[in-house]
DNA sequence: ATTTTTTGTGCAATCGATTGCATTTTTAAA
DNA sequence: TTTAAAAATGCAATCGATTGCACAAAAAAT
């Protein structure tokens, strides 16, 4: 069956014999038409099962009720919630969302922004991807009067919205519970450092270190080690060494604690008895692990809401400039077994 | 900053002093216009950061090249699987996708399938809600000439082009496996048996039953245990029995299968040596948990690969009409400790 | 009864890119 | 050198909805 051709405004108009115009206003419930005439547009319309083209539409309004997102994996609990935090917000207004995925690679970053620059989407929401530094897609974005909001991993130069957690605040928790069950000689796995947050967390540690009299080893901070395998050999690593760590904090994520875990396990160290370990963005498999790992919570969801009001906020006062601005949102301890040697085991 | 005017075709044209006719046929690589020309519209249009709207293409060609996709929940493992899938292969052919959650709510669905029509997609692909069997937006889609692409959990009575499990064959493996390692009194927790998925792998189990002269004992089917909490409680229920069963296949999901294995566990109930537990879609976590969990694995990112190559298929015959066909993918066992009373343990 | 105001419609331009057809320019063939 | 063919460009309509302005009809005020 071929495509027949859409009922468009012209056709209601037709059949009623007024004109297109009128039957526009009446659409979109105009106070300039009449009450009768706009009823028998809803019914015509109806009954011809028509469909505005919101292509038209858009293209005539210079606006397109759409908003793009653009995260490193939609699969990762922090983006996913995020995403569905965003959505409950835009959906009761009627908004759309494009959601593009990253891959962690720039050149894919850049991509996918472009793609929403030519789709005249109305807000750019975006964590950028580990990979790369320069954010001059990120400037273009700005540069095309679309509006753009940064939120977990920013380009902290690019003076935009942003949505963060205090990532150095629940490092030093994080690293201090660790202290306070006991754990002397914790290992950090970084992230790539050209992220702020990854700097952030790396700080969080160091002054957690530095505020209870411990040293900061160098051959206990491994850079990179990121996913679940670089987690594993980072820990093969640092537990092959004359003096291994008794704790390991994986503050890029979860994943790479899962790494650490498997590792530990695998070479018979017990956990958290002979090794702490401490994840981070409580991914839900971290309370099905055994132990269960001890993470942070970023409150994801709720960000996803606070991101999407900030952009409901912008857009009412269209007259005034938009003040870039930063929301921090503060995430939380979730202490499990991996890193309760006092209380728990 | 106040958005400034975005460059379109007349600017380039302007500048170059020709008509915007010839720009956009450059811009399309036409073979119609001068090697010369071509080059020097190329250039300009980057030096003025011309992003071509696509509002205005589309609205013209009929086109979007878009494709929606409405599934429940975006962070389930075959659906965003799925969706990864679809994205590496429409990503390089410039497509776009609009991502929709329905939420397991038959509503939103009906809304985010109507946004998607009005926003002039040239495809949508879904995996409907478990609520809901009036299936008659899906049948204003094709009426408004815009491919359908049904996978997993379809309306089966609606003719569309279909991807699917062979939810039967796996079952029956699955159920298989657990008799051959010594299970007799097998309960089965179903999904809501609207959904064909659901019905076939009960069908599945059924089979596998009666294969091997075991008795159907209808106590120990539970209807609608479907999440993680309602496994949990199916499972209270079952265990409770004056003969509780020896294994438990929770054949709609993961979620629901970990529920099984955390009750058992906290009743006592040894896994796999007193209860067998096989779940249903390969959810990361069912290799973390302890015992992990015998699972089927569908193979949703080459599902959704199969989805973007069926479309494209379809959209080079433009011509023909569209044959509304299955496509079956044999999903695979994996067998973890759960199940496995002989070999492993 | 006349003027003013309100209300409802229509007209026509506009958003930006595309494309069939016509026209001009260039190149090749006779 | 003239003619035919090919290549490049321009013109103008089109996609469908929106909206400022003009105008007519109806209602309200004088």
């Amino acid at each position: 069956m071929k495509a027949k051709k859409r009922t468009t405004i012209y056709d209601i108009a037709e059949k009623l014999n007024i004109t297109a115009s009128s039957v526009s206003r009446a659409l979109n419930n105009s106070s300039h038409v009449n009450e009768e005439t706009k009823k028998l547009v809803l019914k015509t319309a109806a009954e011809l099962n028509y469909k505005r083209n919101i292509l038209a539409s858009n293209l005539r309004k210079g606006e397109s009720k759409t908003i793009g997102i653009v995260v490193p994996r939609i699969n990762q609990n922090i983006f996913s919630n995020v995403i569905a935090g965003i959505e409950e917000t835009t959906y009761s207004k009627d908004y759309n969302l494009i959601i593009c995925q990253s891959n962690e690679s720039h050149e894919k970053e850049v991509k996918s922004v472009n793609a929403l620059i030519n789709q005249h989407v109305d807000c750019i929401v975006i964590s950028v991807a580990a990979e790369g530094s320069d954010y001059s897609h990120l400037q273009n974005v700005i540069d095309h009067g679309i509006k753009l909001i940064q939120f977990d991993r920013v380009a902290d130069d690019l003076e935009t919205l942003k949505v963060l957690n205090d990532n150095h605040q629940a490092s030093l928790e994080g690293i201090t519970h660790m202290i306070e069950q006991g754990y002397k000689r914790i290992a950090l796995l970084e992230g790539p450092q050209n992220l702020d947050i990854f700097r952030q967390r790396k700080q969080g540690y160091l002054e957690a270190l530095k505020l209870h009299n411990l040293p900061v080893i160098n051959e206990l901070i491994i850079e990179n080690a990121w996913t679940k395998e670089l987690g594993a050999d980072a820990t093969r690593k640092l537990l092959n060494l004359p003096e291994p760590p008794d704790a390991i904090f994986a503050s890029t994520s979860d994943f790479s604690a899962l790494g650490v875990l498997e590792v530990a396990t695998s070479m018979g160290i017990k956990v958290p008895s002979d090794l702490g370990i401490l994840g981070y963005s409580n991914e839900p498999f971290t309370e099905l692990t055994s132990p269960s790992i001890t993470t942070i919570d970023q409150f994801s969801h709720y960000m996803g809401k606070t991101i999407a009001n900030l952009y409901f906020q912008e857009s009412e006062n269209k007259e005034s400039p938009i003040v870039p601005r930063t929301i921090s949102v503060k995430p939380k301890l979730i202490i499990r077994a991996s890193t309760s040697r006092r209380s728990y085991q």
